[in-house]
DNA sequence: ATAAGGGTTCCAGTAACGGGAGGGTCAAGG
DNA sequence: CCTTGACCCTCCCGTTACTGGAACCCTTAT
C-alpha cells in the first residue's frame, strides 16, 4: 500500500506519516523504486498514533503507549499511569487558560470599546491602576 | 541602564529582552563600549509586554498593543477588538481541552490500572470497540 | 595579574509538522 | 512512442517564543 492509501486509511496526511518515519514511529517497507509499502500492521499503527494525537498525548507518550501496545504483557498500570498524567496536564492547562479568561473578561467588560482613546485595557497593560 | 538591571526591572529574562529587541518590539540605546542602554521608556515597554504576554496574547498582538499604546489618539475600540479576538481563541482553546478531558477521563476511570494486561485505554487507542 | 561577574554575538535546539523545490515512477491515452 | 497527470521521493526552510551554550569582550576589585 502507497503512502497516500495510507494516508487515506489513516486519516494523517503523507507529511505527517513520512515524519513519523523519520522520528522512528513507524517502519514501513520499501519497494525496488523506493516507494514506502505499508501492510496492514502499519497502518494499524498510524489509525493508533492519529487517535492518541488526537486525544492531545505528545508524540513521545505516543512512542511508549505503542510499546505498551505492542507488549501484550504490560500491566494495565502503566497505561493508565501515562493518561493520567497527560490528564493532570489538560487539566492544568485549562485552569491556566480559565485564569486567563477571567481576567480578560473583565478587561474587554471595562472597555468602552468606542472611539475614544481612554481603555482600561491599555491602562493595565502599561501598569497604570 | 544595563540589561540585566532592566531585566529585574521588567521581570523579563535578559535573553527574552535581547530576543525583543531581535524582532524589533524594544530599540534601546547603545553605550560606547556596545552594551545596551534602557531608559525608563524602554522599560515600561518592557513591563507592559511582560503584562501583555502574561495575558496569552502572541508577540505580533503585542506588536499591535504597543502601537496602539504609542497612538494616543487610537479608538478603544481597536484595543478591544484584539482583546475579544484573543478571549474567542482561549475559551476555543478551552473547549478543546474540556473535550479532551472528559474523554480522557471515561478512559482512566474505565481503566482498571492494575497489573493485567487488559486495558480498555489501549483498546480505544487501537480501535478495538 | 587575575578572577568574578557583567556584557556581546552567533548557532543550535525545542514540538510537530506544513510548504515548496527539484526530481523519479507509473498507468493510461493519442 | 510519447506525453500527461497523478503519484512518489528527498531535501530544506519556516513556524512560536524563546532557552542554552560557546567564544569572546568589558569593568571592577583584590
Amino acid at each position: 500500500m502507497n503512502i497516500g492509501h495510507a494516508a487515506d486509511a489513516s486519516g494523517l496526511p503523507a507529511k505527517t506519516i513520512r515524519y513519523y518515519e523519520e522520528v522512528g514511529l513507524v517502519a514501513p517497507d520499501r519497494r525496488e523504486n523506493g516507494y514506502r509499502d505499508y501492510d496492514d500492521a502499519e497502518v494499524h499503527k498510524l489509525r493508533f498514533l492519529a487517535r492518541a494525537r488526537s486525544l492531545g498525548f505528545t508524540l513521545e507518550d505516543c512512542r511508549a503507549l505503542l510499546a505498551l501496545w505492542v507488549d501484550t504483557g504490560r500491566a494495565s498500570a502503566q497505561v493508565k499511569a501515562l493518561a493520567r498524567q497527560h490528564l493532570s496536564a489538560v487539566e492544568r492547562k485549562i485552569d491556566e487558560l480559565r485564569t486567563l479568561q477571567s481576567t480578560l473578561e473583565q478587561l474587554v467588560e471595562a472597555c468602552h470599546g468606542d472611539d475614544l482613546p481612554d481603555c482600561p485595557i491599555i491602562d493595565d497593560l502599561a501598569g497604570s491602576r
